[in-house]
This record gives structure tokens, sequence and C-alpha cells, in this order.
RNA sequence: AGCCGAAGCAAGACUUUA
């Protein structure tokens, strides 16, 4: 039985949730009476690959067969529907549960999760006060999920309290609560506060790992103090433990918008040193940096390099190629370069166009700008109120009032706020 | 009873008078 399921388990692991489930009902399900554990990983298997409809007609044989679901069949269930973002269908979920198989402490985290995710903060806050209540103990997992939720919905201040509320109770945090907590802080400009958090970790025994270094070299670059980041990779390096490819991407970015592309090439070649292949971030922010210097010959031969090398230049990419071409009135080759993007399969998304208006509105081509504003709403794509500004602004410039007016009255329509 | 489920970091468009 074990043998089965470590055979199944490897199935699953390696995305043979198929095979998986063949050796499970057609030769297991023959010899020994079946098991949640079992059915859990090959649910798991399915639900991994986006199908959630033969994972859940699984659950149901499960329970056809008198397999008592437990805690980690929520779990599994629950990552999906989390994966899918359907938050309404994994609260269903949880209430159709009978009592007898509860949820744990891991199920209780993804649902978190999830509802941070959706959006739902008020809900996921009461769901953590819920399993605290059913004497559920949160644990470093739990914690992280709710400080990083409240961060990123904007509520720092809640993140510190219950990053506090985790240390009272007792839970011994690791390196992920940490890096969640620093990361809220610098995202929400309290920088000297997240230093203060990286210093007290170390005397904390629990020692920065290059994540939490990584988090913290950005929160520099991205307050624009580039020596403090490069000093502090420094340090990383000398403690051991090594930057990553993302360590290097954030002190290069930072580099580049301060217009130093120049100190960010060598990084490169450094990263290169070290055994790191640049990736698509790490093109994205030198052709920025390159933009941004108005150098786009430069920034054109960034591309060029990246396509020999493999890389697959996405909307990032190719968005900043044509903006910082039209930029610099170099209108056809702007052109040239969104139409090779379309060609080679890599779709405009609602940035590219956005980009596209207010280039034409900065050239005065107020008629190109609108018509690619209704392309963009005919197609369902959201523009940002940035757009619609770009386009009120324009239209003022010409000194077509009433123009504008219908550009703000298609954002009032579009249920756009005001910036 | 064999370790089936949960958490963290980076790139693109508006607004600048020098």
């Amino acid at each position: 039985r074990f043998t089965y399921n470590a055979l199944i388990l490897a199935l699953v692991r390696g995305g043979r949730e198929k095979e998986a489930r063949r050796v499970m009902e057609q030769e297991m399900l023959g010899t020994f009476p079946p098991e949640a554990f079992t059915y859990n990983a090959v649910i798991q298997g399915f639900c991994d690959k986006g199908d959630l409809t033969t994972g859940f007609k699984l659950l149901e044989d499960m329970k056809s067969k008198g397999v008592q679901t437990n805690a980690t069949t929520h779990g599994v269930i629950l990552k999906a529907l989390c994966q899918k973002g359907d938050a309404d269908k994994a609260l269903a979920y949880v209430k159709s549960i009978d009592s007898s198989s509860e949820m744990d402490v891991v199920s209780y985290s993804t649902l978190i999760k999830l509802l941070f995710k959706a959006r739902r903060v008020t809900q996921a806050c009461n769901l953590f006060d819920e399993m605290v209540k059913l004497g559920c103990k949160p644990n470093a997992v739990t914690y992280a999920t709710v400080v990083d939720g409240l961060c990123k919905a904007g509520r720092v201040d809640r993140g510190l309290k219950a990053f506090e509320q985790m240390l009272d109770s007792g839970c011994v945090p690791n390196p992920h609560c940490y890096t969640v907590m620093i990361d809220g802080l610098c995202k929400a400009r309290k920088l000297e506060k997240a230093i203060e958090l990286f210093e007290k970790m170390a005397k904390q025994d629990c020692s920065p790992d290059a994540v939490t270094y990584t988090t913290l070299v950005d929160g520099f670059c991205k307050a624009g103090r580039l020596g403090e980041a490069r000093k502090l990779v420094n340090l990383m390096i000398q403690k051991g433990k090594d930057p990553t490819v993302v360590t290097y991407g954030c002190l290069i970015d930072g580099f580049c918008k301060k217009c130093r592309v120049d100190e960010a090439l060598p990084m490169v070649k450094e990263m290169e040193s070290r055994g790191l292949k640049p990736n698509v971030f790490v093109y994205g922010s030198l052709i920025n940096g390159f933009r941004l210097a108005g150098r786009m010959d430069e920034a054109c031969n960034m591309l060029t390099e990246m396509n020999s090398r493999g890389l697959r230049p996405n909307a990032f990419i190719y968005t900043t190629i044509v903006d910082g071409l039209s930029t610099v009135g170099r209108m056809a080759e702007s052109q040239a370069y969104f139409e090779a993007m379309v060609n080679n399969g890599c779709v405009p998304d609602a940035v590219t166009y956005g980009t596209i208006i207010n280039q034409f509105c900065k050239h005065g081509n107020m008629e190109a700008a609108w018509s690619v504003l209704n392309m963009m709403l005919k197609s369902g794509m959201k523009p940002e109120a940035l757009v619609y500004n770009s386009l009120m602004d324009g239209f003022y410039r010409l000194g077509k009032v009433d123009r504008a007016e219908q550009v703000y009255k298609t954002m009032a329509k579009q249920g756009c706020k005001p910036t």
C-alpha cells in the first residue's frame, strides 16, 4: 500500500496525474481499501493542472466510496480555488464541509490567502479571528499571509499590528514573516522602520535569507539610495547569502531609473560571472534605462541581444521601446516595433495602448488617440485614469473643450475614477 | 503511519516650472 502511494505521489509530482489516477483506480483499489491520502494526492495532481472538474469528480468518488475527507483534502481543494481566484466557491466549499473533518491551520491559511487575493480584506480578517476562536492556532505561515495581505491592501499599520500580535502569541517568526513585513514597510515608504526590523532579525537568531536581502535592496533602490543598495549586496555576498537574479534585477533597475545605465551594465557582467543569467526583467530594466537616457539605438540593440539569447521579449519590453522611440520623434520606427510585437505573437496590453494614446496626444494627433481609445473599449480593456487624463489634456491644449468633455463623460461611463 | 495541502522580493505609459 505504501508502495502504491509512493508511486502515485511520484507520478503526480512528475505531472503524470492521469497515470496516477489509473494506478489508483485500476490497480490499487482492487487490493486495498481506498484512503484519503491517495485521493488527496491524485486530486492535487489534477488541480495543479487546472483541471478542477476532474478534481471535484474524484472528490465525489472519494465520498461515495465512504472515504472520509480530511483537512488536507480541503487544503488541496482550496489551493486550487485560490489559484483560480474563486473566493465564493471556496467559501461555499468550506460551508459544505461536515463537522467530522475539520479545517486545520493549513486549510485556513489557504483560504485567508484567497480572500486577500480577492481583495476581501475584512472577510480575511474575520476568518483569521474565527480560526483563533475555534481553537486553531495560527502559525508562522498564517501570520505571514495575514501581514502580507494587509500590507498589499495598503494597510501597513494593521500589518504591523498583526506582526506584533504574532510575536506576542509566542509564534516563532521565520525569515518569510520578516520579509513580508519589511516589504510592506518599504513599499509604504517607511524605509527606516524596515531597516530597523532587518537589523533586529539577525539579533533574533533569524538571519535574513536571500529574499529578505533582496527585498531591502529593492527598498533602497526605490528610494534612490543606490549606494546603500550596492553595499547591502556586498554584505550578502560576504555573509554567504548568494544574490539571485532578482537581487541583481533590483539593483540594475535602481541604477537605470536614475539614468545611470552605464553603471548598471557592469553589474550584468558581474551577475554573469556569478553564474546568473540576465532574464527578461533585467533586460526590461536596461532597455528602460536607455529609454530614460534617450539612447534608443542602444535600447533596440538590447532587444536584439535578448532575442539572440533566446529570451522572448514581452509586452513590457516592446512597450518601453515603442514609447521611447515616439518620445524622441522616431514615429515610423516606433510603429514598426509595435507591428513586430504583434507579428511575434506578443499581445499588446492596456499599458501598450495607453502608451500609444499618450504619444498621439503629445504629438497633437488627437483623432488617432481617440480612435485607439475606442478600440480599447470595444475590446473590453479598461484604460487607467491617466489615459483619459492624457486625452483630456491633449484636447484642452488644442482648445477643443467639448471633446475633452466627451472624454470625461466616457471616463465616467466606464466607471473610471478621476485622479 | 511513510515528509498528500498553505506564506515573501525585481522591469513598461500621464502630470515638472529648473
